[in-house]
DNA sequence: CAAGATTCCTGGTGGC
DNA sequence: TGCCACCAGGAATCTT
């Protein structure tokens, strides 16, 4: 389920795949997705060369020769892939784009999550929608300063804020709940009630956590696999997530586990408070 | 206006 | 073995 350390994994090796390449044909096999995917045949994106692709939380952006861009988000079970036509079509490939090298671009996703939306871009590199998305994790921006700024006086737990797009974007639940167990910070805390120091701890820990994961090409659960098909390494250093009635890896105690903003989180009743 | 609930979708899982 | 309820997840859209 890709995160912000997935879409990077993801958005280096399409960087290395599609830049300079030439769209020659778009297929849609798939209208209806959470967005509709047609327009992306009435865009006029053959002739088109791709020239950068660049992320931007969860968001990866695919910028054309002619100002536009093609916008993607990976739901929880997208997956592309760069390969020829000898490969026969997938049940949930959706999309194919045809490129002048005689690869096809290959969006997939079986549960119909992911977003592909062609848009013009702005001064930004990205489109206007995502002007609404805070602070990228791995920017100078985030700091425990802002963290505590956004947080205060709200009163939804602390790790529902931390997954808040419009606070911090491209968070998640896995990441989320990683970096508040090794925070020491209880889930459910109020965002309001989380004091700076504890904010740079946050802070710290989820920047650390985050790299970690980019450099293991991102956390496998289920559905995630990169541009190769290559899958993320992270899952084998998860301490928390998915880990309710195990032994808690730092003190001891069994991992309990909550619903927080409608997602299972898990925690460590010993060792978060 | 903030917070919480609901919605979309499919495949895997576990109970009986 | 089959059937079914349930769960996972991001983000838009609702209800309170």
């Amino acid at each position: 389920m890709p995160e912000l350390p997935e879409a990077e994994t993801i958005g280096r090796a399409l960087e290395k795949v599609l830049c300079g390449r030439k769209i020659c044909a778009v297929e849609v096999f798939t209208p209806a997705m959470r967005s509709a995917l047609t327009p992306l045949e009435h865009a006029g994106l053959p002739g088109r060369r791709i020239v950068s692709v660049r992320r931007r939380g969860r968001y990866l952006t695919a910028a054309l020769d002619d100002n536009r861009g093609l916008l993607m988000h990976f739901g929880m079970s997208g997956v592309v892939r760069v390969e020829s036509g000898d490969v026969p079509r997938r049940k949930h490939e959706h999309v194919f784009i045809h490129l002048d090298d005689g690869n096809i671009f290959r969006f997939e996703c079986t549960r119909r999550f992911s977003l592909l939306e062609v848009h013009e871009l702005t001064a930004t590199g990205f489109p206007a929608v995502l002007d609404q998305l805070g602070v990228e994790p791995l920017s100078g921006d985030f700091t425990g300063e802002y963290l505590a700024n956004a947080f205060s006086r709200r009163k939804i737990p602390v790790k529902v804020a931390l997954m808040d797009n419009a606070i911090v974007c491209g968070i998640g639940n896995i990441y989320a709940t990683e970096a508040l167990f090794v925070a020491g910070i209880d889930p459910r805390r109020a965002a309001g009630e989380v004091s700076a120091a504890e904010c740079r701890r946050i802070v710290a820990e989820a920047v650390r956590i985050l790299q970690e994961a980019i450099i293991c090409g991102g956390t496998t659960i289920s559905d995630f696999k990169s541009v190769d098909g290559s899958e993320g390494k992270f899952v084998q250093k998860l301490q928390i997530y998915g880990k309710r009635g195990e032994v808690c890896p730092r003190c001891g105690e069994i991992i309990d586990s909550c619903q927080l903003g409608g997602r299972t989180s898990a925690f460590c009743p010993g060792c978060q408070k």
